[in-house]
Parts: C-alpha cells; sequence; structure tokens
DNA sequence: CTGGCGCTTTGACGCAGATCAAACAGCTAC
DNA sequence: GTAGCTGTTTGATCTGCGTCAAAGCGCCAG
C-alpha cells in the first residue's frame, strides 16, 4: 500500500457526462457494442477520472485492488518485479486500453503499472462493473471479452519471448504498436516510442544494446527509419516477411 | 473446424448429480466458495463430461468456441502454433483446472489443448455460465478471479521467459508442480512428469537437451532424483535457492 | 525373446545475444 | 552558453544455450 501520488478530479455533473457516452475512444474501450441507453449506466459507474504524471505509478505490486482503469490518453507500462531486482515488462498500454484485471485474482495487484507520459485513466470501480454486468448481458459478455483477450495477448508474448529470435521479436513489436495506432486514427507508419530501449528490451527478453543493434539494422535494411525514439515505417511487407519467412 | 474426437457422454440424472456437488475438486475449482444450494444450480448449467484419450486434442486453434472445460482427471498441455511450424506450450492443466477461456474474446479458440494423458473433463457451456453468473453473484466473482488468476499466471511464465536463466525457468517449473500436486492432495516430493522433455523445453523456452541436462545437473547436485519421468525432490530449499540466489 | 520406435542422455562444437566499454546525442538546470 | 544526466549507439569480446550427432533406455508388437 502506499498513498495515492495523484488527485481525483472531483465528481461533477460535467465529468460523469464526458465518460463514455461522448468518448472518443468508446468503440475501442469498454463500451463497445453497447447500446445508448446502456453506456448511460456504464457511464455511472465510471467514477472518475484520474491524471498520472510521467514516471507516477497508476498502482503498484502489493496495493488493494479495488478499481480496473481505461486509458483516456497516454501510455503506460506493465511490470512485475523478482525479489533480486530483476524486472519484466508484462505490456505497454494505450488509450482505450484496459489496465488492472491482475488485481482481481487476489484483491491486490500482482504488477506495477507505470505511466510512460502525461495520462489520464477513467477509474471503474470494480464492485459497481460487478454489479452493472449482472445487469446489462452485452457488458458482461464484452467484459469477459476483454479478459480473454488480455490471456491470448499473453499468449502471443510467451510465443515472443520462447520462440521467435531477436529481430523477429523487434519486428512484430513495431508491427503490433503499428496495427494499434491505426486503431486510434494515428499514423500507422510514423510514430513516437514513449519507452526506453531497455523497456522494450524487457518486454521482449533482451538486452537493451541488443535491441538497438536491430533498430539500427533495420534502418540500414530499409525497413525503417530510426532516429532515437522517432520511428518511420518504411516496408512495413518486409517488416512482416522477417516475422514469417517462407509465407509473403 | 473439425468434428469431435470424443463421445460425450449422456446426461442422465446420475451424470449431473455427480457433476460439481459431489466432486472432490471443487475446493479447487469452480464452485470454490459457493454455498451448497448456488453448487447445485452451477451442476445444473454443467452440461456433461467428455473424455479425451491421450494424445487427442480438447479443441483446436480455429475451433469455434462454445464452452469452457474444468479437467475432472488427467492432464493437459495448451499450445499456439506460429505458420512455419514452431510452437509454444503456454501452459500445463491438472485437475481442477479451467482450460478454453482464450476462446471468450473471438468466439473462436486461439490454442490447441491437448490430453497428455487419457483425461476427462466437465462441460461448461460458456453461455449457461454467463446466464449463471448474472444470477449468482458469488460465482459471478469467482468466475472473474479464475479469469484474473490465468493473466497473473500468464505474467509469471513471461518472467520465466523473459528474465531467467535455463536451470532457474526449469527450478521455478519443478515448484510449480510440486505446489500444485500438494493442493491435489498428492505427494509434493515425488511425482511422475506427463510431458516430454520437449514439451518442457517449449513451455520454458529451451531446447530439449537443454532440459535434460538441467534434470541431470539438479540430479549430480543432489537436489532431485530423476529417472525419465519419475522425479523426486530430495532439496526443496535448494531449488528455492537456486531460484532467488541472495535470499534464503 | 527380439526388433523397432519414441524419448532421453551425453558429448563436441558453434553462434546469437550478453557483457563490457566508450563515445555520442538530446534534454534540463543554471 | 555549458555542465551534467539520461538514454542511445557501436565495437570488441565472452558465454550460455543451441545444434548436430551418437548412444542408451524403456516400451510395445509380434
Amino acid at each position: 500500500m502506499h498513498k495515492p501520488e495523484t488527485r481525483s478530479i472531483p465528481l461533477t455533473l460535467s465529468t460523469i457526462k464526458a465518460a463514455c457516452s461522448q468518448c472518443s475512444l468508446r468503440e475501442l474501450c469498454l463500451p463497445f457494442g453497447l447500446s445508448e441507453p446502456e453506456i448511460e449506466q456504464l457511464d455511472s459507474a465510471v467514477g472518475s477520472r484520474r491524471r498520472v504524471k510521467r514516471g507516477q505509478h497508476l498502482y503498484r505490486a502489493g496495493d488493494g485492488f479495488e478499481a480496473i482503469y481505461a486509458v483516456k490518453s497516454g501510455f503506460f507500462k506493465t511490470d512485475v518485479l523478482l525479489e533480486d531486482g530483476r524486472n519484466q515488462v508484462t505490456g505497454f498500454q494505450m488509450a482505450g486500453e484496459i489496465l488492472g484485471m491482475d488485481g482481481i485474482s487476489v484483491e491486490t495487484h500482482t504488477c506495477n503499472s507505470v505511466a510512460l507520459e502525461d495520462s489520464e485513466v477513467c477509474v471503474i470501480p470494480f464492485s459497481q462493473l460487478e454489479q452493472l454486468t449482472r445487469e446489462i448481458k452485452s457488458l458482461q459478455h464484452h467484459f469477459h471479452k476483454v479478459m480473454s483477450r488480455e490471456i491470448v495477448r499473453d499468449h502471443g508474448v510467451m510465443m515472443l519471448l520462447g520462440a521467435m529470435r531477436a529481430e523477429e521479436r523487434l519486428a512484430a513489436f513495431l508491427l503490433n504498436l503499428s496495427q494499434r495506432f491505426i486503431a486510434r486514427g494515428y499514423s500507422a507508419s510514423e510514430f513516437h516510442l514513449r519507452m526506453t530501449r531497455d523497456e522494450i528490451g524487457s518486454y521482449l527478453g533482451l538486452k537493451l544494446e541488443t535491441v538497438s543493434r536491430a533498430f539500427s539494422r533495420f534502418d540500414e535494411l530499409g525497413l525503417i527509419r530510426v532516429q532515437q525514439k522517432h520511428i518511420v515505417i518504411l516496408d512495413n511487407p518486409g517488416l512482416k516477411k522477417l516475422l514469417n519467412p517462407q509465407a509473403c
């Protein structure tokens, strides 16, 4: 447990109203597939917003679990720690994605969630969400899908870590980011990495030098253009070919 | 899609009755924490049992999703495949554990589930489970915990794959198996591996030879005794020390 | 009993990625 | 501006695990 590092925005009529029904992310986030009246109900469960500054924790391993969070804006990473200090980044979350589901199992968070840029989340108190999913069938089903999607995503990461080589991992990582930017209406081919080489390395089971070398190699091959955190994808099919040599 | 390889046991009064309320696994499985009347209701949702012979699939990637499964007896592995044939074992499941939650997200299974010995599962049609979890609050909450536990477990596997060395991975694997056998009333220190070195290797992101060498090394160190698939754990604290050198 | 097959063990060698090290780029504070 | 810090790049070298190969074990079929 620790004291929150950020203030909650007071629950006013306007902040409630500004929740799901007006949200540009509703096609990506929890309201997906709900009818207007159902979204209004969901709005009432979304208690408040919370701003998290770059570098601050949204929650830490060991914190009591009370709510899940929808990323409203910004960028997060989640990681787990070993006693000896080694850590493993388990994911990067962007707008519309849900954070905190690790906490449901033992009513305590088991990983850390850190903002990689100034961010804002919608706080969804879990007991209220459960109440609502008992009443709204489509919300229930969608929430189950969100949890299941997280499991499927984790399997993909296991595949990366267990069966792919360094450059394949980085190619898969870039293509995945690109896909997620497309879904949010951003450029698929040009973006700014919010995380360091070390964080990418931790996520991909590689050392930061290996990540850096792989970026440089992709640049030499003309697949991408790298300047520090600025990435331009020049040859999307080429990256896919790296991932799966026989097909394509 | 493929045609089922196993017959369902017909739904008779006795098979229904024999479901959750009489089941020796109810303290590990979905009925955990439910009252007797609630368990009776759950019984009615558990449609049937299904036997799966060693080597047969419970489901395959691409199969339509209709139900989740509780392992009644036996042992399973789940794996995901890459187009080029590489595969990644994502988990091993034993009695009382739930299989198939990967299928919820896109209504299609995304991994394969194969019996490693002659096994039996309880088939829990998912729409009926959702219906029931809308009615029974404690079942709803417990089901959410089961899904969340799977996410937490996956994070642990990422930690294994991304941040630990070969012998640490194998030590963690053995300790995890041992823990799960304890919970089922079996010996914690002596057991029979149901999976091959290759399957262990795939799960741990290692080649089968590396797994074999690590087993031999543990044997030499007096930590365990290995004879093919028969394992005796001689020095549990020693294995833990391998995992976390500074502590202990 | 015997042959064959799947799985495991062990050895010799090679390489992808880790480690160590140094220079460099970009940002913030003053 | 410039000092200092954090993060990145690149080179040289090392090593843990992979690869290749061969022998051994245990089980089943005939």
